[in-house]
DNA sequence: CGACCCCTTGAGGCTTCTCAAAATCCGTGG
DNA sequence: CCACGGATTTTGAGAAGCCTCAAGGGGTCG
């Protein structure tokens, strides 16, 4: 097996501090799952770093030094797997809101890379961890949202073991209108923030597979397509046949 | 698609309470990863149940009230989704030390079975909850398991989306390996707890696929088989080249 | 000894990948 | 306003890996 296709060969940029908020981005308070109470938000607030992140930028890579955690303000990123050939598989895409960089060991297991113009907030790791023995409330919500993630992860890996292409298609489409649709944001037709070749590195198919189901679904009437990124769902009950049809 | 393979219907069999341990399991006491202390012990011990289960008996499914938590305490348990028309995923295998249905939601998002006797402790969820309540290191420490958690599926996710069957079984052979030596058993030649069907509905494959790359490795004498659930790794090094061959 | 289950092996088909090229989009600059 | 170049997306033809269907082998247990 070859590349599934040639990767952007993008070097980690560092990180410029920026007090100046993203102009796509409408100012957000730090929020995990529920707003924070006054107690945690003064206290979070005092070890973290805004910092704004230009579109295609790594914030760090599988295997690095795991010395920072980051919750989304705004934007999108994506984490990823890759082996030696090059073949990636990205194992997720976090929204605001989301954390990143939650894990035990002393490097992160998977890349982060933003999709678009994002506004985190960072955490060192030692500062995060001394607030939350502070705060068992706080690491109580944390330990819900990794229970949801592995809930997450689950749901994919039974996409990735046992879907078909159009499967993984529809179900893809279907997450991203609910997940849009619960943050309020405009749904229908919903506006993708990654390229075809994000999508099939997710979906574990290639780029051409990951169109040839879109345009088979436009032809099928379930789907319009206004522009590359943007779906607008016609159908919603085929589309959620599809999802699971044998 | 048509059904994987055939599925056997086995019914959720009440479980049978036991004060008699499993025979073919030694005695272990309750462990989250590192030992509990004593007052950890003692709060948890108050609130748990011991229960020993037979081979293939489902715990719970997909969609149960999630009414219990449970820690292994000897034997091996499948976690697994399904869908309509039968198509199975097994989502992980689990052994002693580990916990299963710890989720925030009401119901339980997989299906649990034994794979072989297999002794447990059971917790009552509200009760568990108040244990946690009172022991924030405890949750500490749920925390970063399911971290571990996290990260573990993140790997089975690149393995369904990217690797070829042959990539998969090497992989999985090594990672069983890994854990069995971790875990202090008898390695080289390891015994799998599974059948050809569990591998195969965990690696995303067929069963004729599973047994063919079986097969491949035997004749390259990568592996020995000296029974079709003992697996004796002969070549290490070229194992793990296959694991990652393009 | 026979039934049953699991595993193995074989032949053929189908979904998806690979390779290739055309079409579309988009920012840039004349 | 339009031409141009690069990147992305779409479409097509053929190949390949894995699945499906089918049959045979080996072990266990009554």
């Amino acid at each position: 097996m070859a590349e599934i296709h040639a990767l952007p060969v993008r070097k980690p940029i560092p990180m410029q501090k920026s007090n100046d908020p993203c102009q796509t981005c409408t100012a957000r308070s730090l929020t995990i799952c529920a707003p924070l109470n006054t107690e945690e938000q003064a206290k979070l607030s005092a070890v973290a770093t805004s910092v704004c992140l230009q579109p295609h930028q790594m914030m760090f890579q599988e295997g690095d030094a795991a010395d920072h955690v980051y919750n989304i303000t705004c934007g999108s990123v994506s984490l990823s797997k890759s082996m030696a050939d090059g073949r990636r598989q990205i194992t997720g895409f976090l929204g605001p809101g989301d954390f990143l960089g939650l894990n035990t060991r002393d490097t992160y297991g998977v890349s982060a890379e933003t999709l678009m113009e994002t506004r985190v907030c960072r955490f060192p790791r030692q500062a995060f961890r001394k607030v939350l023995d502070d705060l068992p409330q706080l690491e109580h919500r944390l330990l819900a949202v990794a229970e949801a993630e592995v809930a997450t992860a689950q749901e994919q890996i039974l996409l990735l073991g046992r879907k078909t292409a159009m499967e993984r298609i529809a179900s893809f489409l279907i997450l991203q209108a609910e997940r849009i649709k619960a943050r309020g944001m405009p749904d229908n037709p919903i506006s993708l923030p990654m390229t075809r070749a994000e999508v099939a590195d997710y979906l574990g198919l290639t780029i051409e597979t990951v169109s040839r189901c879109f345009t088979k679904l436009r032809k099928l009437d379930i789907i319009g397509l206004p522009a590359a990124d943007r779906v607008q769902i016609k159908q919603t009950d085929r589309l959620k046949a599809l999802s699971q049809a044998a």
